[in-house]
DNA sequence: TGCGTGTTTCGACGTTCGTCGATGGGCTGC
DNA sequence: GCAGCCCATCGACGAACGTCGAAACACGCA
């Protein structure tokens, strides 16, 4: 794996409410949703998201009732959606949370983030 | 079909980042993002969403690119997640954006922080 | 009543997706 | 070096998806 694809992803669209997306913006945005639009990859995404620090061993989360083939393939989908980068350390991968893609999905959805 | 479906959609899940999902609420989660995670759809769901009172006639949204037997199947799907409801107003049909959806997919995301 | 317009449904096609078993590559420890 | 574990890739299969044209339905108006 030497380099996966970076992928340009994440630095997204207006807020949905603002105005009617673009086709550009729409495929863009439609990328990120779809990544997360698999109950398998939701679980992942949140298994990883939940564990300390952010990150999480492979080994942790593929509890998740399919095969670790299935698992990996979409811990990869994950990645080339750019909601996860990877770590080999040692023996175990760890996957970590982008954390920019919070931040963008959740001003996408919500207000621009009175806060 | 006379009745559509109403779906128990959206009362969703806890935030991404507090727990691993169970297998149930990945199930519903996902079947949200998934409506989202078509450019098209999400197109269509934008436009709905920022269009004047929430609310927009298909005749005004229909300029995606695609058919209009397109446009109609993906709104149907839209409305099948509960992300949308349309209703017939004489000769056109409105569809407007179930407010709670926003409410729901932004709790999902972000922190607590209601509002 | 009948026509025209707006919207949905139907049937079909090619493509993409999710899943698996088998295999390969990397690292650790004996 | 060799055995063993963790993870990724490969190849294949069935299912679901997105798209279209044609046809059907719903409504308003003359």
């Amino acid at each position: 794996m030497s380099n996966a694809k970076p992928l340009p992803v994440i630095p997204c669209c207006p807020p949905l409410t603002e105005r009617p997306f673009t086709a550009e913006e729409a495929e863009t945005g439609a990328r990120m949703f779809k990544a997360l639009g698999d109950p398998v990859r939701l679980r992942l995404f949140s298994a990883v998201a939940s564990h300390e620090g952010g990150e999480a061993c492979v080994c942790d989360i593929s509890d998740v009732g399919v095969s670790q083939p299935t698992v990996s393939h979409h811990l990869k989908k994950l990645k080339e959606a750019g909601l996860l980068t990877s770590e080999r350390r040692g023996t175990w991968v760890y996957y970590r949370v982008e954390p920019s893609v919070l931040a963008a999905m959740g001003s996408l959805l919500g207000p621009p983030a009175p806060r």
